[in-house]
DNA sequence: AGATTGAACGGTTTGTTGATTATTCAGAAA
DNA sequence: TTTCTGAATAATCAACAAACCGTTCAATCT
């Protein structure tokens, strides 16, 4: 690829960052540090990201893309039924990125930060995992698992904005994991099953 | 009562501050101002209440009886199956907060300070309209209209963990009220209807 | 005695100043 | 020309003082 050249320089760039701002927090690097690591001048770093936040968003992605593909596996694993699998997503998605914001106060602050100044970014993930559960659901329905009662984009939607919650746990509530994992465990169920008894009297009649 | 004393004087307090949250806010209120409007001195506010905070907790518990007596209204509406009484009481729920918190900053204003320094008050108000639902699911299995499959008190908990995000809308997302609306609409279906099937051969095989 | 006051205390907010830093861009280097 | 630099700029942050306000309590009133 033409392009390769700046790649190259823009992966270095990455790295650079990566370091500093899981050292040192985001706030706490400095461009003109990032740019030194690299043996550049600070206004050079611009002419490969338009700015601060965008570096951090480039790691972020980075580091999603390897979550996705971790997701997907789930998704897609063979062997088990799309009730578990559905399960085994949503649960990892809420302990791995538990743990991640447990573990260290540098990606929850880049977290908060981009959660802030960057809805778009958001959005980009959402709509990723959205995908997901399209895939997930399609699957399903292949098999005959689940009857998928409308439009299924729609329907992953619905699943996205009722496990809200458990997405990014420790910016929406205070619960610790357990009560969480309970609480999810709950939801889904719910969500599977429904509260409705689902009028089979007219099923046999037909 | 013997206490209707003090309760006159309580009552006199919360009116005076009603009237300086809702023009100037929580914040730029002082207790000198209301303690003057109630003419008495600072110092004697807190033989009343503990501190400024109960004063405002007191201000939004009154209101807050009004709304659940509401909701009550609405999930025991004669007429009308469960579903319907579910649905109106959702919709309403997150089209009056919606409403109440778009018109005026001082109403948001007070709801975040409350949310962010009183967190047991928030979980009073959640209690409350548990119990409103485990009513509502009550009286719709008295009916046969759910089949709830386990402890009522966990479903009703449920339900409120999947429709976290309609309860305070725009403290949770900036999503315009339609798109809340249309969001909730789905969410609902698919906890009423669920993803799955319900194994209807089993029962025309028993 | 009990009720009430208002000055005093300590924590927070506000306003100000100076330094730091993200970003730009005119020009130097290649 | 294209690539890069580093000083200039403007915005943000940190530190500090002053003012403010919620809260307390010793003294005063009833």
């Amino acid at each position: 690829m033409v392009m390769t050249e700046k790649d190259i320089v823009r992966s270095q760039i990455v790295e650079a960052a990566k370091k500093r701002f899981s050292h040192f927090g985001y706030a706490k690097t400095t461009m003109a540090e990032i740019a030194s690591d690299c043996s550049m001048s600070p206004g050079n770093l611009y002419r490969f990201f338009p700015g601060k936040l965008d570096i951090a968003e480039a790691i972020a992605s980075e580091s999603y893309q390897e979550h996705i593909a971790q997701m997907r596996k789930l998704a897609m694993a063979p062997g088990k039924d799309a009730r578990q699998r559905l399960h085994d997503v949503l649960f990892e998605e809420l302990r791995s990125t538990y743990h991640k914001l447990e573990k260290d106060p540098r990606v929850l602050e880049m977290a908060n930060v981009i959660g802030h100044e960057r809805p778009e970014f958001v959005n980009w993930m959402l709509a990723h995992e959205r995908t997901l559960l399209v895939e997930l659901l399609d699957e399903a329905e292949r098999r005959g698992e689940f009857l998928p009662p409308g439009d299924k984009e729609e329907i992953a939607e619905m699943i996205q904005s009722a496990t809200m919650k458990f997405r990014y746990p420790q910016l929406w509530s205070k619960l610790t994991l357990p009560k969480l994992e309970r609480e999810l465990e709950g939801v889904l169920h719910l969500l599977i099953e429904g509260l409705c008894p689902h009028k089979m009297g007219k099923v046999q009649a037909a």
